[in-house]
DNA sequence: TCATGCATCAAACGTATGTTTTAAACAGAT
DNA sequence: ATCTGTTTAAAACATACGTTTGATGCATGA
């Protein structure tokens, strides 16, 4: 076979081990063998490791990028001239995400890892890519937040991102392990799509928190000594 | 000098690599130049790489461990009884964190950096050591949080405390980035305790939010094609 | 004083990594 | 049938890693 399903079969697995292991830790060998194709390949289909990553990310984000934008699209056209809410924003991302066509049911969770590693682990390259090829969509979406949250400083607005970022990241990241962990103690299940629904509700909470305070309630009553 | 300076040299030479940029891409060589020593000085005084990471989180964490429990002592004595409020516990928390005596300035971006890591990077060892050692103070922050959020079910108190974990590591494990952003972009100068200010009302509001909408407020209404 | 024990040093060990090279086989298009 | 791009195979490359070794220095206590 000519056009063979080399190149998916080493993304597929690199992927995999990524986000099990991060980047770093995953060795070109372990992705070879588990794609089962040759070592030699990936540096063949993609040059180096680091464009393999690239590689990854792009497999996912270039079409997520798309429906973001149309949902983006449909979201301002619906709200005639007024800014989005901060839910109704929340929930496009959300619904952007989860209504991705995924290889598998794992694939939210997965890719919603790799995203947090790429912030996470100090790859400079990746971050550097991240940018230059996915900054509309990103920076349309914090517009958005900008217009649905005109209350806040641009100081307050610029933590409380991060701090969604955070927990959405962090969450979807080990999502895996948390529904085991949770299903052993109460044996409820527990969908990807079901954590999103859950999360959102808190995101819009903490985003629309009163004004930051400038000290604790009760600074000064901790003495240690 | 028989008692020499070597150890703790080390130590905060692997404490701020470690911070910067990870646990697996930082190397020994790296550490043993950084603290002017020679490269066999940690087999001879820790045993092993991985170790060398636990004492760096040990010379943290065993004093903060301490000042966590008579944190939660004297707040629970105010209470006489009553359950803490949310707001009281996350502050005791982040009192305590904040006022830990630093070798220096950025003692606690580091180590909160640090902790983030362990959390995100898969270091199986770290995080079975740091269950081993630290399982009560944690224990019992988890009461603490049960007892300030009655209202909520089991199940959604469990994934909003992942929330709340995620935010803060997230945030903390990016903070020095995080920081530096800000400061590029509107000069603002920000401190740890400046985000930990920031942070917790996020955390307090999100905990605190209206029960968890089971479906979008307009579902169906997003369809792509 | 001198032997003991700890600390430090340069050097080497074995292993694993990313990458490259060579060769050979294979499929499809011209 | 020949050419082109793809894939496999095996081996080697240079480099970096964590760890170990054996010699050396040096303070301290007998």
């Amino acid at each position: 076979m000519a056009q063979s399903d080399t190149v998916d079969r080493i993304l597929d697995a690199a992927e995999e081990l990524f986000a099990e292991r991060g980047f770093s830790e995953t060795s070109l060998r372990m992705i070879t063998s588990k794609a089962k194709v040759n070592l030699a390949a990936v540096n063949y289909h993609f040059g180096s490791k680091n464009a393999l990553i690239h590689a990854v990310f792009a497999r996912f984000l270039t079409p997520f990028s798309g429906t973001l934008e149309q949902a983006f699209d449909e979201l301002e056209e619906r709200c005639e001239g007024q800014p989005p809410t901060l839910n109704d924003t929340l929930w496009a991302l959300t619904e952007s995400a989860v209504r991705m066509p995924q290889r598998n049911e794992r694939g939210i969770a997965i890719f919603m890892r790799l995203l947090g590693l790429a912030y996470t682990q100090s790859q400079g390259h990746l971050r550097k890519f991240l940018e230059q090829e996915y900054s509309q969509p990103f920076s349309r979406f914090m517009r958005l937040l900008k217009q649905a949250t005109p209350q806040l400083s641009a100081v307050d607005r610029y933590w409380r991102i991060q701090f969604m970022l955070g927990a959405t990241a962090f969450t979807m990241s080990s999502s895996d392990a948390l529904r085991d962990i949770l299903q052993n103690k109460t044996g409820v299940e527990t969908s990807v799509q079901e954590i999103a629904l859950r999360l959102v509700p808190f995101l819009a909470a903490g985003m629309q928190a009163e004004k930051t305070m400038l000290t604790p309630p009760i600074y000064g009553n901790f003495s240690v000594a």
